[in-house]
DNA sequence: AATGAATGAGACTTCATTCAT
DNA sequence: AATGAATGAAGTCTCATTCAT
């Protein structure tokens, strides 16, 4: 019925059942049947299990992508670190299913030709946030400033009272008061 | 030939495998080859595949269930609080291996029985650094102050430099801090 | 090459085993060889080893279900009754295999889903041959006419002399007249 | 505690395992367990699996052997006979477990070295029954006698009214009533 | 009289993948 | 754009059996 959006329904599919079981637990014919097709039909439109997800990160990393390249052309002020963060928040929100998928499936993504890619594009980003200048502690700092969001998107859901909403504004809070700290060098 | 200490080299030794590559990329043969056994003496030792994970976790969240027992039944202070974040630091040293598997794995893991032990032991744990007074804000302090820890020990080798007593310290001191910052009430 | 007829040729090479050697005996290995089809294939078209005797069932006892279907919607006279002892000596030469298979597999069977269905309509013919005024003594006897065919057809080849349809037809009298005693009340 | 008679003790667990569930499907673990003895125990008082078994049919044969023995120093006379199926049908409800195992997994004792044996016993045992001058119907006739007590013994329970004394009475009744009838030759 | 530890064979099952149609 | 049929490799698990102690 619905004709031409297969692709993009495998990996709307791909990605929830990922996210939810694993990559390695999930199998194909679980795909296949969720969109009730057959196995290999998926083969019509990927080549092999890891397309679909290099699929998917094509897709979804591209926000953080253009994050970054966005980052890498501002001045490396505390103000542009603000504004990073922010907006990393927010993709972390948008692409939350892939984030959530790559945070609990490191090892069984790890030896595929993404995983590096992801990684690069972590240290990137983290990267960006620090100061030639900065002592180690500073460092830490303004690393933890990014998983604080990350923990804050992931775990913090049932271990913080609160509305949603006043929840995000606290983390980002906290997140930016640990950037300032670390270019406050206190 | 060596006796009796064969189940604890199947821990280690899957220990080590599930770490490296994921629970569900590891397989039984995999782990009876490298211990030069036979799979069958894997079923002597243990039930299942399953069960080798759960008799690892239950000898390594040890300390975890100490540290937990014991931060019960000191007073909710600061100080105690401090104590309770010097003491997870020496923790998550120690069963390392643990506890990257258990942040690289939470997918494969998550349906396993044991898998909402964890997630009790964590909330349970979290709980004890929340004051019944803290804002919003100082919540997500408290709470983030576990996970730079967390991030610390399995992310930060590689992106911050020092050495690593010395990047261990500046970690320490980082979250200490925002415990600290989270009592302040600012 | 040949085409369409794979699930058919499973169940036939499958009843064919499980009559031989018995269900537990007969390895899937050895219908896939027999076949010569690799044991994947049985699993694509049964989901499981349990799947692919049900499915005999299934098929081969139709005619011992319309064979009660017949006899429910007929008067309960005698008439009727040796009519369905005809009938089922019938339905037994029809589907050897089948009820020599379930007579030496009934442990084997008998906590299979199918068991109880079997046994189920084992009940209900032998209640379709019973009078409501029949004494103990008679009861036994239609019971006894059953058993007798099943007996006829399955272990009196070798014990009793006679070429194969003067015993049949042998057999089938000495259960009709078991049947008639049982009326006769005598 | 109980010394000495393990071996008695293993072959009555075996027997009702193995009548329950099948031979192939009853494990040596299983005995084992029940038993609260280690699998290698059983290799102690047996060499094999089968040895189990064979040992339970040597034990348990012998009331039929007997029987055979002393039926075969009778006169072939109706009086014998008589007398056969009498001490048969309490032979069968003495060993009622072991009749039921055999009757339940011919299949997979079949090719065991007993097989034979137990099917040579009933063919000797049912020649017995039968008379030089007999017609092919008398013939079935006589073998149906011992078969009515066999499925008397094991299908009837359900199937007919009367506390059981009463149906055993009947069951045997209808056999000796088949019996004379082959002698009748009518 | 029995155990603890281990093995080799083989069972059922699932998976990603292929290919003619 | 997709299916039906099949495969080869591999996985988890169970079993009967052995043997030093």
């Amino acid at each position: 019925m619905a004709r031409g959006n297969t692709r993009q329904r495998i990996q709307d599919v791909a990605l929830e059942l990922f996210a939810e079981q694993g990559y390695e637990k999930t199998s194909l014919r679980e795909i296949a049947e969720r969109l009730d097709v057959t196995k290999a039909a998926l083969y019509y439109h990927f080549k092999t299990k890891e397309d679909i997800l290099v699929g998917i990160f094509d897709d979804l990393t591209r926000p953080m992508d253009e994050l970054i390249a966005w980052a890498k052309e501002q001045p490396r002020t505390l103000e542009t670190r603000r504004e990073t963060l922010v907006r990393y928040q927010a993709a972390l929100a948008a692409a939350r299913p892939l984030f959530r998928f790559m945070q609990e499936n490191q090892a069984a993504v790890g030896k595929l030709s993404i995983g590096m890619t992801f990684k690069e594009r972590m240290h990137e980003l983290t990267a960006l946030l620090q100061d030639p200048d900065f002592s180690v502690k500073d460092q830490v700092r303004a690393l933890s400033a990014i998983f604080t969001l990350h923990a804050g998107t992931f775990f913090m859901m049932n271990n913080v009272e609160g509305d949603p909403e006043e929840r995000q504004e606290a983390i980002l809070e906290v997140a930016l008061d640990m950037l300032e700290q670390a270019h406050e060098g206190r």
